[in-house]
DNA sequence: CTCCCGATAT
DNA sequence: ATATCAGGAG
C-alpha cells in the first residue's frame, strides 16, 4: 500500500499530466449523462457516443424518450453490447423519472440506486459529473489501477471505493474519478500496460512492470 | 455465480 | 481467436 506523502505525489503527477481532466461520454443534461452511463455498461466510449451522437439529438428528456419508445430506441443503439436489457432499462427508469421526479434526474445516491439499470457506480459517476459532488465510481479502470498500484487494494468494487474514500487526500477527490479512469484507460491498460509512459511508475507496486 | 451481448484491441 | 470494454440484475 502506498504512503500518504506517495499518495500525495500520485495525484499531483496525474494532475499535472493533466489539468483539466473530463470524460469522454457525450452528453447534453443530467438526463442525458444518466442514460449515456447506463448504456456504457461492459461498452466502449467511442461505441456509444456513435449511438448516442443522433439519439440525443432527437432526446434529451425522458418524455422524449417514452415518446420513442422502446423499439425505437433499439434501433438507436443496436450496435452497443446488452442493447436489449439497457433498452429496457433506459425505458422503464423514463418512466420513473416522469411519474415520481417531475422528469428530473435526483441527487441522491440511494433514490438513482432503485431506478432500472442503475448501481452504485452510475449512481456516483452522474453525482459526480453531473451534480459536482466528490463521490468516488469505481468502474473497471479504477479498480485495476487502485489494486495495480497499491493506492487502494480491495477484493471488491465497495471496498475499493471506501479504501479511495479514506486515503485520497481532500483536494483531489472532486477530479480523482476522472485522473483515474483515464490513466487506467491510456497507460495502466488491462492487457498491455504502458509502464514506459507512467508518471508513477516509480511509487507503484505492480511486480509485472513493462519497459 | 450467471446472464446480458456488439464492437474493438491485441 | 479471445479478452476487454465508464455494470447491473436475477
Amino acid at each position: 500500500m502506498l504512503k500518504r506523502d506517495q499518495i500525495e505525489t500520485f495525484f499531483a503527477r496525474l494532475q499535472a499530466a493533466n489539468p483539466a481532466p473530463k470524460g469522454e461520454l457525450n452528453y447534453v443534461n443530467p438526463y442525458t449523462l444518466l442514460v449515456a452511463v447506463v448504456l456504457s455498461a461492459q461498452a466502449t466510449d467511442v461505441g456509444v457516443n456513435k449511438a448516442t451522437e443522433k439519439l440525443f439529438q432527437r432526446v434529451d428528456t425522458p418524455q422524449k424518450m417514452l415518446k420513442l419508445g422502446e423499439a425505437g430506441l433499439k434501433e438507436h443503439i443496436k450496435t452497443i453490447g446488452l442493447f436489449n436489457t439497457k433498452a429496457k432499462n433506459v425505458i422503464r427508469l423514463s418512466e420513473i423519472l416522469l411519474r415520481d421526479f417531475k422528469g428530473e434526474v435526483p441527487q441522491d445516491r440511494d433514490i438513482l440506486q432503485t431506478l432500472p439499470g442503475v448501481g452504485r457506480k452510475t449512481a456516483n459517476v452522474v453525482l459526480n459529473i453531473a451534480f459536482g459532488l466528490p463521490t468516488i465510481a469505481v468502474d473497471t479502470h479504477i479498480f485495476r489501477v487502485a489494486n495495480r498500484t497499491g493506492l487502494a487494494p480491495g477484493k471488491d468494487v465497495l471496498k475499493v471505493e471506501a479504501a479511495l474514500e479514506k486515503r485520497v487526500p481532500e483536494p483531489f477527490k472532486l477530479h480523482c474519478h476522472h485522473w483515474l479512469i483515464l490513466h487506467g484507460r491510456y497507460v495502466c491498460k488491462a492487457r498491455k500496460p504502458d509502464c514506459g509512459r507512467c508518471v508513477v511508475r516509480d511509487l507503484c507496486q505492480f511486480k509485472e512492470k513493462n519497459v
